[in-house]
DNA sequence: CATCTACATCGATGGCTGTCAATATCAATG
DNA sequence: CATTGATATTGACAGCCATCGATGTAGATG
């Protein structure tokens, strides 16, 4: 493996290993609808708001959520094709 | 997923999560007996001796390589049941 | 024992990152 | 237009981390 390919596949894995954005994940697929909106996750994380948002625009960065405004409110859903490019590493 | 699971997740995946671990790991995969000294290793990745082994230990912490020492060589493989684990948390 | 070689550890440093409080943005509502 | 409410952005700060040079350790060799 080149060092360009590292470099991008270290950065696609950095979004996803850290607990918070886990748990963002885990929370958005356990979702009754698959998408939920920002005020859902503040609580169960036990994070600040901005924290969330923050988190949040990692991921979208990475391809791994896409972030849908309707109104006033943000709602995220996953990008299973990027999830999957994930699996397919270390399968 | 609770914080603790998300917790230890995060931690293997970090130490997955960066460009020389990734090439380090894909070296050995690559190499004829399925193991390497980090002498074969340095120049690659074109990174300093000490650097190299401090990778390898992050590795050897996140149970992704053992290091079996035989004379002045270390030999480093990998260990697939714990980067199975990985394949199966996305897919 | 002295030396050489392969590797690990230590100490220092610059850069990155997770977190929050404060503030800004922007849509809805009255 | 003023206000409220949901979210994003900014600024600051503390802690972590990748990297290297210098040094330590331990097996092999003469």
């Amino acid at each position: 493996m080149d060092r360009g390919t590292a470099d991008a596949l270290a950065q696609l894995l950095k979004a996803v290993a850290d607990p918070a954005r886990l748990q963002l994940m885990s929370l958005i697929l356990a979702s009754s609808e698959g998408e939920l909106c920002v005020c859902d996750m503040t609580e169960p994380l036990g994070l600040s708001q901005p924290t969330v948002s923050h988190h949040l625009k990692v991921l979208a960065a990475a391809g791994l959520v896409v972030r849908e405004q309707r109104g006033t409110w943000a709602w995220f859903s996953l990008v299973p094709e990027r999830i999957a490019e994930l699996a397919a590493v270390f399968g």
